[in-house]
DNA sequence: TAGTCGTGGCA
DNA sequence: TTGCCAAGACT
């Protein structure tokens, strides 16, 4: 029995070392000797796997780290997740930005436990299918979950192929992801397609950076085509530039004893998270024009309006110039779509970073004493 | 296809 | 201060 283990190992063994590419040996040994010790390594079952994938789409591991422990904790099995209140799940999501991604999550998970039994799909495509969980991740989930054998193509993927490869066409064009993916399937492991994965986003993020590639310290220089030519801080090209657009926000806080208007924004930025009342305008308003419209809306102030600083909130495509309008009042608080909470109950309500900002100020802590 | 969707760290 | 960009997906 141990000798028809032993042999049937061996055999493993040497297939590997048959068909295994001398990057992908050089890579992994790399790699088991100086990856992260992260907690969904511990053990990846699909759960796990998704729930941190869906963390850190576009989002850097110290960023999202303490909300995936959360989330993990909050929500240990996709039931858990699944049976949360929408509110529920982006509170916790808070302050982590692009909030499709817990709106899909949770979706997810009601489809998972609806659709398929409780149980993770295994099959790529019908990975593919969830809602949040597009080619990147899917490979991801089916190749560190299931041992599927499907290159993983996030941008750390994309930089450090261009290098090592020399593919000087901009990696935002589907054609050189093609390219590139066919390179993958060349040299992927496909006996550990999920190490493979993990450990050439783990050089891209640790060794093969954005600037300044570490090439010294690089496990795979020697093959690095673009190393030799040393044209390495010349690659990945990019052809798209995000244009950024000024907006500009006006806040009203209106305030009647313990008690502030809230809303809910319906579309867009921050879709499904609250904040004040809200006037979009081409610039930030003017104390006269405040005055007007909180004279068209009757609010009534007891005392003068106060303007808060000006707030700058930079999106990845706007600039948000923002101010908060804070008003005491004795009127009873109601208006389209806005709800009226108890001050203490703030903290309740998933919020974008700059209303906590505000909220966290002295300015808006002295009004509301 | 190209624009939309956050936030924070770093040079 | 400004621009880049990160375990991308959706429409």
């Amino acid at each position: 029995m141990f000798a028809c283990v032993f042999l049937m190992n061996f055999q493993t063994m040497l297939l590997n070392s048959n068909s295994i590419h001398p990057i992908t040996t050089k890579l992994l040994y790399w790699y088991s000797n100086n990856k992260r010790d992260l907690p969904w390594r511990d053990n990846p079952e699909p759960y796990s796997t998704w729930l941190s994938e869906i963390v850190f789409q576009q989002t850097r591991i110290d960023q999202g780290l303490d909300y995936y422990v959360r989330l993990k904790a909050k929500y240990p099995t996709v039931y858990d997740l699944a049976k949360a209140d929408e509110r529920e799940v982006l509170k916790v999501w808070e302050g982590l930005g692009y909030y499709s991604r817990a709106r899909n999550l949770h979706h997810t998970a009601k489809t998972i436990v609806d659709k398929f039994d409780g149980k993770f799909p295994e099959k790529y495509e019908d990975i593919l299918s969830l809602k949040g969980v597009g080619p990147y991740t899917a490979a991801a989930i089916a190749s560190i979950a299931f041992s599927i054998s499907v290159p993983a193509i996030d941008g750390n993927v994309l930089r450090v192929s261009s290098r090592l490869f020399t593919i000087k066409e901009p990696i935002d064009k589907r054609s050189t992801w093609k390219t590139i993916e066919k390179q993958l399937l060349d040299i992927i492991d496909s006996e550990h397609p999920g190490d493979f994965n993990q450990a050439m986003m783990e050089l891209g993020s640790l060794i093969c950076k954005p600037q300044n590639p570490q090439c010294e310290h690089c496990p795979v220089s020697d093959h690095c085509t673009a190393y030799h030519s040393g044209i390495q801080n010349e690659l990945p090209v990019k052809a798209k530039k995000v244009a950024v657009k000024n907006v500009f926000y006006n806040f009203l806080v209106i305030n009647n004893e313990d008690k502030l208007l809230i809303t809910q924004r319906k579309e867009g930025i921050w879709k499904e998270m609250y904040q004040f009342p809200l006037f979009e305008s081409d610039a930030i308003y003017k104390e006269s024009e405040i005055i007007k419209i909180v004279e068209k809306l009757s609010i009534k102030p007891i005392y003068a309006i106060m303007g808060s600083s000006e707030y700058k909130h930079v999106l990845s495509h706007r600039k948000i110039y923002a101010k908060f309008w804070m008003i005491k009042t004795t009127k009873e608080l109601s208006g389209n779509n806005a709800i009226a909470i108890d001050k203490k109950d703030l903290v309740n309500y998933p919020m974008p970073r700059l209303i906590r900002r505000f909220l966290e100020s002295d300015e808006a802590i002295q009004f509301f004493m």
